[in-house]
DNA sequence: TTAACAATATTTCGTTTTCAACAAATCAAA
DNA sequence: TTTGATTTGTTGAAAACGAAATATTGTTAA
């Protein structure tokens, strides 16, 4: 059997096209000054706070100790703060500041944007049809 | 209209599963203590060879100057050297050494058998719809 | 109760990556 | 030609990253 070339690997499309979108992205966030980080954590935060440190890390795809070092920026910039979970106090939870709202609240169309242009690009059908392989694929 | 969850949304979808893979590639590689990175330019040169760091840099999905001081690197390690290009000595082409290719043949079926791992976990229409899928997202 | 173990977040510290500036070679237009 | 713009790759300083170690709290089992 001939050899997979590196470029009909899935995981290879699956790097490049999330390389594309990532690019897309910080490009439109590039005249807020939002790293694309700091808005997945602030999306994280949206869907329902307060969050503590290790989920907002599993879900904002970052590792802790560079989570750690993002909130203490974010922090300084106004943006979020920190509050000890009073039922286990291992756990730091975070929440978002008035700043940090008002700025969400400016950027949160950009990413509802991506998508929207995605799935133009797509029929419908199709789009619910490759959210569904890579869900299948998802652990 | 209700706003699109993030765990809904494609980009996010495409970035979960693009750390998934890394992270699994990742650990399948340690073994033979070879970054992903490196994996990834000796496969690119396994396609073809020589190649311009620039042709290299664009299909590793790494940035130029990244792509300088891995080549530095692995040139010390003895897999890669690099040579002028006669036909536009702005260029330097990168080859692969003897050592480079004895590792690579030892290391070659990781990548392969990832791809047989997902396609298992798919049906293989299923597989080949996903592909079309990205493809038509890609540029 | 304690003592050992597990979970959570932070710190440390060395590596890697990035951005901007730069150098060199080529190209294109006057 | 020569000049200016473009392409290609490297450099250097700063930032980001991540694995391992640490500190603190919580859990479990003797």
């Amino acid at each position: 059997m001939a050899p997979v070339r590196m470029k009909d690997q899935l995981a290879y499309l699956i790097a490049s096209l999330n390389r594309q979108l990532e690019a897309d992205l910080t490009e439109r966030l590039r005249p807020g000054g939002v790293p694309i980080e700091q808005f997945r954590i602030l999306e994280v935060l949206d869907a329902s706070e307060p969050r503590p440190m290790g989920e907002i890390a599993a879900q904002a795809l970052i590792e802790t100790p560079t989570l750690t070092k993002i909130i203490d920026k974010m922090t300084t910039e106004g943006l979020v703060y920190r509050a000890p979970d009073p039922h286990d106090r291992r756990r730091v939870l975070v929440l978002t500041a008035p700043a940090g709202k008002a700025l969400f609240k400016r950027l949160r169309g950009i990413s509802s944007a991506q998508e929207k242009r995605i799935a133009e690009m797509l029929e419908t059908e199709k789009a619910a049809e490759l959210k569904s392989l890579l869900r299948e694929l998802l652990q």
